[in-house]
DNA sequence: ATAAATTTTTAGACAAGTCTAAAAATAATA
DNA sequence: TATTATTTTTAGACTTGTCTAAAAATTTAT
């Protein structure tokens, strides 16, 4: 069994990991956890000792099979719970990442497994991010960012990188929501704002925008 | 904001004075928590601190206002999740408390608020226990002890004294549910048994079963 | 009312998780 | 390559919640 603490590590080594290749660098789990280094230092310890992750010293850390597990685990249930606030409580998608923090460390396989099935299986969680398996598998959808699009071309909008309370707030307000289809009708070159079509309306967005909207290839049509 | 074992100490001391008049005794709350009385006495220290119980030394404690409404809060979390457990996730009445004893520390006003109506604004926990309202009051139903009946008098099963897993699990065995009517059909002296008819069955039971069943008296029919 | 038994509190220790400050290792730069 | 900057680890301390053992207060029994 894990504590809160330490499934909150291995969930944060489990993110950072799939950016980076090779090892995750202790600064980087500090600055995930805004806690401090030698924190790290002594949980990392811990973590190896239980085997959850490899670790050399200033070299960064590894997840191990398990830990991978563990991770994906606890990952699964944040974003089920997330799933269930929104459907079921009418929680919208910026209220939900607080909350849901603290559910994904219940403990109780049946629960999760019949919250999986009370939700309809569900394959994605509020914001588009994939919901790992019973065993910790999470297919990949093919994606790209709305900013590398071109004039002209078009495609479904299906998740955000961002997805801070603030970041999902301002998509509210214009009204660009999971599963819109948007078209690029213009690209500035000055700074790459776009200006774009999503349901019936025209929009203009900055870059930054655009480069935080995942968008899945639309061809044809 | 409390701790969750803040919340536990409050939450036994409820529990505690609402069997009792006057002051909790520090073994009772030990007792109850599976500690040691040394460890009570020193959070009972941080409580009073924290202004949500009195205490003078070597007479028990008492909740103040504000801690009975924090107590209450953490009840009436509980018993909602236990509600959502049964009623939603096919869980069995015996399988709730463990995970409802997890559940009744999330902290989201929103969260709770909502689960309350999404399930129909319940009065009452899948035992039977009465569920506190957003103020912390819970309206008390009258009942009785089934081995108070007389031969020929009946009642409706409303609860349950002992909320074990092993009793509840034996009730579920004997087809002993809430909201079924039960007649006393005959009672023993020389072991205070009873024969009871339950649905359209009939069973024994000890003294010890009775003793821990609640009925509403039926009066006439 | 004294003595004995019980309950409660205190004193001191420990584990988990965190922090600051300083030392050591590694990486970057001149 | 030698020096400087950055990253990481160690050392020591602190908080929360717990424990054991011993002292103090209260209750019960003689
Ligand atoms: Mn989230
Ligand atoms: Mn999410
Ligand atoms: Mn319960
Ligand atoms: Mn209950």
């Amino acid at each position: 069994m894990f504590t809160l603490s330490e499934e909150n590590y291995l969930k944060a080594i489990y993110h950072l990991e799939l950016g980076n290749d090779g090892g995750v660098s202790t600064n980087a789990i500090a600055e995930k956890l805004a806690t401090k280094a030698s924190s790290v230092t002594d949980m990392v310890k811990k973590l190896s000792e239980k085997e959850v992750v490899l670790y050399k010293k200033y070299k960064g850390v590894t997840l191990t099979i398990l830990g991978k597990t563990v991770a994906a685990n606890v990952v699964r249930k944040h974003r089920l719970w997330e799933v269930f606030l929104v459907e079921k409580l009418n929680f919208s998608w910026h209220e939900v990442h607080e909350v849901a923090e603290q559910l994904e460390h219940i403990k109780s396989a049946k629960l999760i497994n019949q919250l999986d099935r009370f939700l309809g299986f569900p394959t994605h969680d509020p914001h588009g991010d994939p919901i790992p398996d019973k065993d910790g598998n999470l297919k990949i959808v093919e994606k790209s960012l709305l900013s590398t699009l071109s004039k002209n071309e078009s495609g479904i909008c299906i998740g955000v990188d961002d997805s801070s309370s603030e970041f999902l707030q301002f998509l509210d307000k214009k009204g660009i929501t999971l599963g819109k289809k948007i078209t690029i009708l213009d690209k500035e070159d000055f700074d790459d704002s776009l200006s774009i079509s999503i349901g019936d309306k025209k929009l203009s967005i900055s870059n930054k925008i655009a480069s935080n909207l995942y968008i899945r290839a639309h061809t044809g049509q």
